[in-house]
RNA sequence: GGGGUCGUAGUUCAGUAUUUGGUUAGAACGCCGGCCUGUCAAGCCGGAGGGCGCGAGUUCGAGUCUCGUCGGCCCCGCCA
């Protein structure tokens, strides 16, 4: 069959087009049968418009009538002006409609599991399974069209300043440091295995010493780590490298680069230079290197005031070496002891061993262990959180890390729960001055907090063997609403400082050659000073989307388990696929197709 | 690896808690049939459709209790 050529699509005929003659393709949305008139709309994804029907034409109308939710079809008619009181105002194309004088049912589509429309009543695991179907409704078709403009201006923005868009390899070495790698195995070479790149670090790095300057690639990475609503194992990153730099001029191009995408994309205005924070100052403040400054919260210390204190929570804490810290959560005073205990049962799960409350009633500070401070203490404590009227004060007690998140957890959820802050704003912010390493407290091992190709401050390296902890590095996360949407660092082009990364986190010479010495050989080539960074994409399309899950803006995502449950992937493979990869399962008895 | 929560018609959910387990498991939307010339979540009338994720167990009797298991979502760990 020869199919007309299509002259308009569903969303932009208007009261400008009465009286053409127009080819529509699209799908059958709702149907409004009348007996004697007959609406239907008709959708793609420019829109939806409605096609009028009448019983003059009986073998047309009855045709009509026969249509199904999600049929295809094609409509000939004419564009015209719908009576006053038919006008629907909620509708682009509501001025107008068009009335058919021919149609062909292209193909018919069977009952569809759930209804197209933008209020999806379909449970996500339903979604996911008739994942072409949910992609058909309008909100997911915006999504993914924003995805693609967030794309281009990407890609408009560096190609103006000079970027190259440059590929690298999807089958690449496996290097176990850092995240799970996935793997795919060799056929030519039995036994050995190819890795898919957690992230292109180590070819980016190489393209500098190559010249290339300054590179991006809109990047696919995998790592088989356990999900989250912001954690898919394959995600997309923009990623960025670029020779003679120092992290402020990264930084200004991360910063231009997110301005220009809010601005093409949302018409938002995000003022430049964005605020730095030190790692440290985050943590303190907002009990996190992910400040949501949406908040207006901050977390206050109470180490001074209460250094003599006798009470003996705060005075073991502060001999231990603990800290001391607090938030005031305005209006919190309504909290019941339930709701509290509540409270104190979600920080558990950062180990703290309990919360300290005072609420502010009726004038007069209240707590139950008001009675075992001092009054000057007690002046300390409402000179710092001037608490107004249902002020509610917690505090915990507990070494740095655990009070940090859990402030940091009580900031956010609090925030959340009393409506403390306007959602709909954007408030970028760097974090800067990260330490190089972090103790990973069940090994008792050093790992590096960015990774290893970092550089450490120069004037922290004679320090990388005898106080690693102390050293921090040249390093930048951008955070944007609590989520880290970038992260970067200058990197390590002196072959010296890198084999001292290295040995810091306990990597011997000849494990650093095995693993990275295609790096350290280059490094010793010529290598221009360099440093880059790469945007979380995913994360940075569900922000301007408004999305609360990166998988509203993935077309095909996992589930938290790891399951594509419209094609079932991961699933078994034939015993003749795994011979000629000189596999062989050792418990098969282990393993489950997933049930349908 | 751990914690929480959910799983009942095609779909979304009610029913499960000491009114302490009890005869043919309900509603709405969708679907099917009929009526209807201006609707746009069209309307009106009628109908079909599930044995409660799966598997054991307790009981005279289980959607309701117990154990296991699979799956969705959220979180901790993990994610250099």
């Amino acid at each position: 069959m020869k199919l007309p050529e299509r002259t308009h699509n569903c969303g932009e005929l208007s009261s400008n087009n009465l009286g053409l003659s127009v080819h529509l393709y699209g799908w059958v949305h709702h149907r409004r049968p009348h007996g004697g008139l007959f609406f239907l709309d008709l959708r793609d994804r420019y829109g939806t418009i409605q096609i009028v029907f009448r019983p003059e034409n009986k073998q047309l109308y009855k045709q009509a009538e026969a249509l199904g939710s999600e049929d295809v079809i094609y409509i000939k008619g004419t564009v015209v002006q719908r009576p006053p009181e038919a006008l629907n105002p909620n509708m682009a194309t509501g001025e107008i409609e068009v009335f058919a004088v021919d149609m062909i049912l292209l193909n018919p589509s069977k009952v569809p599991p759930f209804l197209i429309e933008d209020d999806v009543k379909a449970s996500e695991e339903l979604r996911l399974e008739w994942r072409f179907l949910d992609l058909r409704r309008p909100e997911m078709q915006k999504a993914l069209i924003l995805r693609h403009k967030i794309t281009q201006s990407a890609r408009e923005f560096l190609n103006k300043k000079g970027f190259l868009e440059i590929e690298t390899p999807i089958l690449m070495k496996s290097t176990p440091e850092g995240a799970r790698d996935y793997l795919v195995p060799s056929r030519k070479h039995k036994g050995r295995f190819y890795a898919l790149p957690q992230s292109p670090q180590t070819y980016k790095q190489l393209l500098m010493v190559s010249g290339f300057d300054r590179y991006y690639q809109i990047a696919r990475c995998f790592r088989d780590e356990d999900l989250r609503a912001d954690r898919q194992p394959e995600f997309t990153q923009i990623d960025i490298e670029m020779s003679f730099v120092d992290p402020e001029q990264v930084m200004a191009i991360g910063e231009n680069l997110l301005a220009h995408i809010f601005l093409k994309t949302r018409g938002l205005l995000l003022k430049t230079p964005f605020p730095k924070v030190d790692y440290t100052e985050a943590m303190a403040r907002y009990g996190s290197d992910r400040p949501d400054l949406r908040i207006p919260l901050e977390i206050q210390d109470l180490g001074d005031i209460l250094k003599n204190c006798e009470f003996r929570i705060f005075k073991q804490c502060l001999s231990d070496a603990g800290i001391i810290r607090g938030i005031k959560i305005p209006g919190g005073a309504s909290l019941s002891r339930g709701d509290i205990d509540k409270l104190t049962a979600e920080i558990a799960d950062f180990k703290a061993k309990g919360l300290l409350f005072l609420k502010f009633q009726e004038g007069e500070l209240n707590s139950s262990f008001l009675k075992f401070l001092t009054p000057q203490e007690i002046q300390g404590i409402i000179n710092l959180f001037t608490p107004g009227e249902g002020d509610l004060i917690l505090i915990v007690a507990d070494q740095s890390a655990i009070v940090s998140n859990s402030l940091g957890f009580l900031r956010t959820h609090l925030a959340e729960k009393f409506n403390l802050y306007n959602d709909q704003e954007f408030y970028p912010l760097w974090v800067v001055n990260f330490p190089m390493f972090e103790l990973d407290p069940e090994s008792g091992r050093l790992t590096a907090a960015h990774h290893p190709f970092t550089k450490p401050f120069e004037e922290d390296v004679h320090l990388l063997n005898s106080d690693p902890l102390k050293v921090k590095a040249e390093a930048y996360d951008l955070v944007l609403n609590g989520n880290e949407i970038a992260g970067g660092s200058i990197r390590s082009h002196q072959v010296e400082v890198q084999q001292k990364v290295f040995e810091a986190i306990k990597i011997n010479p000849e494990e650093a050659q095995n693993k990275f010495g295609f790096l350290l050989k280059a490094l010793q080539y010529g290598a221009p000073p360099h440093g880059g960074i790469a945007f979380g994409f995913d994360r940075l399309v569900m922000l301007l989307a408004g999305q609360n899950s990166i998988r509203n803006v993935i077309p095909f995502p996992k589930t938290t388990t790891a399951l594509s449950l419209m094609d079932g992937a991961p699933t078994a493979v034939s015993a003749e696929q795994l011979a000629e990869l000189g596999l062989k399962l050792c418990t098969p008895e282990d393993i489950h197709e997933p049930e349908k």
